[in-house]
DNA sequence: CTCATTGCAAACGATTTGCATACCG
DNA sequence: CGGTATGCAAATCGTTTGCAATGAG
C-alpha cells in the first residue's frame, strides 16, 4: 500500500521540495506518516510522546525512525527544536516567521504562541547596540496558565 | 587550615545568612572556594567548566562536588540554571533581579547580559492578556558577536 | 561524638549511532 | 540492483545519587 503524496498546503509542497528533488529521500510511507501527523497536530511534542502517539496508528514503528524523522525536518527547516525543560527537547513546525515567542504553564505544560512586533523591534535595537548579527531569538514567559491558577486556589 | 568567613559583599551575607544559620550547614572549606570562585567570576559555566576550573586551583575535588555546590546556590536562590545550549545547563549568579536577557554568540559562546525595561513591560502585558501569572522569563538572541562578524569575513 | 560534606563509581534519562535487514525506485 | 530508511540494541553524554570515608563544629 503506497501513500500518495498530495500537496496539501506549503508544508507538503517544501517536503516534496527537499526532500525528494534536493536531497533524494524516498520518503518512505512510515516517514511521511510521522511527518505529516506532526505538522498537522501542531503542537510541541518530545520525541517520546510523539512516538508514543505515532506508535498507536501505525504499530511496528521505532523510536530512532522518529527521531530521525524530527532530526530531518530540523535539518531542512522545517522544525525548531526548543529547550523548555532543561534536559528535555522539544520540537514545534515552524509554520511562518516571527513565531518564537512562547508563554510556558510551569504546572500543567500548557505552551502558548504569540507574536509581538514590539518586542521583535526592541531585540534588533539591542543586538545593533551590542553590534550583534542576529541569527535566532526566542522569549519565554513562565508562569501559570489561567487553569492551573484556579487549582492552586482549591488545594 | 581553616577558613574565615568574611562578609566582603551582600552575596557572601547572603551566604552566611542562608548557609550557616537556616541550615546549619557547615560551609566546608572545599564549598566556600567553589562558591566564591563561581560568584567572583560572574560567568555562565557549566558543571563541568567550573569543575575544570576549580581542580587546576584545588587538586582533589570532585565533580560531584562542585555540582552541589552550584544546586546549593540554585535552591537558596544566589544562582540560576540557564539552558542556552541543549543538553547543557550552565549556571549563572544571581545579582539582582532584572537580569533575565542575555545575547549569546552562537561562534564563540560569548554571553551578554542587558535588561529593558520596555521589554519586561510588554511581556507584562501579554501575560495579562492571557490570564497568566508570570513566574519567570527569559529572552534570548542569538547570534554572531562583533569579533566573530570580523572572523567569518576572513576566512 | 554527631552530623554534614566529599569522592568515587554507578545509576539515570535523553539522545545518538552502528549495523543487519527491509524498503524504494 | 544500489542506495535509503528502519528497528533494535548498544554507546554516549550530561546529570544525579548511594555509600563509605572524611571533615567540621
Amino acid at each position: 500500500m503506497k501513500m500518495k503524496f498530495k500537496i496539501k498546503n506549503e508544508f507538503n509542497f517544501r517536503l516534496k521540495n527537499n526532500f525528494s528533488k534536493k536531497h533524494r529521500l524516498k520518503s518512505s510511507q512510515k516517514r511521511l506518516f510521522i511527518i505529516e501527523y506532526f505538522l498537522k497536530q501542531d503542537k510541541h511534542y518530545s520525541v517520546e510522546e510523539l512516538y508514543n502517539q505515532i506508535k498507536n496508528r501505525m504499530p511496528g514503528i521505532g523510536y530512532s525512525t522518529v527521531y530521525r524523522a524530527l532530526k530531518l525536518l530540523v535539518s531542512r527547516g522545517l522544525a525548531a527544536e526548543r529547550n523548555f525543560e532543561k534536559g528535555l527537547t522539544r520540537f514545534e513546525p515552524v509554520h511562518k516567521e516571527g513565531h518564537h515567542n512562547h508563554l510556558v504553564c510551569i504546572r500543567c505544560g500548557a505552551i502558548i504562541e504569540f507574536t509581538n512586533p514590539a518586542i521583535e523591534k526592541i531585540q534588533k535595537k539591542i543586538a545593533l547596540n551590542y553590534k550583534f548579527t542576529v541569527t535566532d531569538h526566542k522569549l519565554e514567559i513562565y508562569g501559570l496558565c489561567q487553569k492551573c491558577k484556579k487549582k492552586e486556589k482549591y488545594q
